[in-house]
DNA sequence: CAGTGTGAAGTTGTTCACAGCA
DNA sequence: TGCTGTGAACAACTTCACACTG
């Protein structure tokens, strides 16, 4: 794959973006607990962050902040919002009415944090024409037309994985054009559609591996 | 001495202890398909890396490949499994018995990708006294008690929000070592206390800035 | 040849050091 | 003094180049 072809806008670290949601959250409780203000090194230290990371990965989205003072908490998560899109309404279908698909209809706050679920979809006719946290799950026959009538362009996948790559490419002919791949399977797809893939399994290595290192070097103290 | 010997004092690369459960999933599917070996070019194309990566990757594991023919896959599957201690019973408590709990209870394998889980916990008496997908949910009154009988280190953490820090600091002061966080809050631990933040919220910015970078790139051309 | 294995080069991300500010 | 902001040093990770192997 060929590298970046010249980018008028310089593209944001990776790390940055991962980050700058969790800054949103706890703004946003810290906004609740009524402070007005707030510096990156505080922010840093209930985060676990440096405090140079903090502020550079806020410059990003091109808040200011004063020196002393810190950063006014309110104009942070505007510009974050703003930064990321999810200010947009970024209309999204689940496909995969599972256990996983549920529980992301009921996370809270998804539709703040980037993604409105307006619809779910499943083959299984024991699933489809109920409702759930107040989304509508239909039979996936319904999947084309409604896409189209509600252009919509991104898909939640939560389907078990023995169907996660089929229904990954119906649902791409269908118009899809970015996928959150809950499933754990790594899907192939073609250049033009964006996919991120959350591995379960992924968190769950490194969790372990961590542990069982804290095991070995605590008795070696 | 080869640089990775049975015991590493240095610590693994987080992008490759990401990876290996990828691979891992990948290669049980190539071997139910009946292959026997398997070159680090088609997993790194199959998967989207390169392939000295894949090659570097799982060399951290000890696996080792001859030249021209690849891997042994069922070798490797071993190698990775035991590298990150998948096939060592880790027995974690489910904390929280909602949606999210519910899903992760149901979830395929996850005893294969390294946690089993053996007992779920809720406050809430109307989830208590239950079973769900084999797992008994039981009251967080038990909890102590339970977790000193079976002598359980690793917890999955699925509470709201709202409760995530509490449940926290009462479960480490039962004895938890390790918590795999995937409620939306951002733990305060103490230094002893392994944590793995899971943010679904960090996915979802990815997934939708490359959309819109995607989209601004596309009309560029 | 088509692959592994590995040191070196290149790239990206993080931390340091310090200037400037109120 | 405590903060932002930033260029420079550093560390981590990825990709390249190539020796080696059956």
């Amino acid at each position: 794959m060929s590298k970046h072809s010249e980018n008028t806008e310089f593209s944001i670290p990776e790390p940055t973006l991962k980050r700058l949601p969790v800054y949103l959250n706890y703004l946003q409780h810290a906004k609740e607990s009524g402070l007005l203000t707030i510096s990156a090194p505080v922010i840093g230290k209930a985060l676990g962050y440096d405090h140079t990371q903090v502020v550079k990965d806020i410059a990003y989205t091109g808040a200011k902040g004063r020196p002393r003072i810190g950063y006014n908490i309110y104009e942070v998560v505007q510009h974050i919002e703003n930064f990321l899109g999810f200010n947009l309404k970024n209309e999204a279908f689940l496909i995969g009415a599972g256990n996983l698909g549920t529980a992301l209809m009921a996370y809270p706050n998804l539709k703040d944090f980037g993604i409105q679920l307006i619809a779910a979809f499943d083959s299984d006719p024991d699933k489809t024409g109920k409702t759930k946290s107040g989304i509508n799950i239909l039979h996936t026959d319904k999947f084309k037309d409604l896409r189209e009538k509600l252009d919509v362009r991104i898909a939640v996948l939560t389907t078990p994985a023995e169907v996660a790559q089929q229904v990954t490419d119906f649902i791409i002919e269908c118009g899809i054009e970015a996928i959150w791949n809950l499933s754990p399977v790594h899907l192939q797809v073609s250049a033009n559609v964006i996919v991120q893939n959350t591995s379960m399994y992924s968190n769950v290595a490194v969790l372990l591996k961590k542990w069982q290192h804290s095991k070995k070097t605590q008795h070696n103290k």
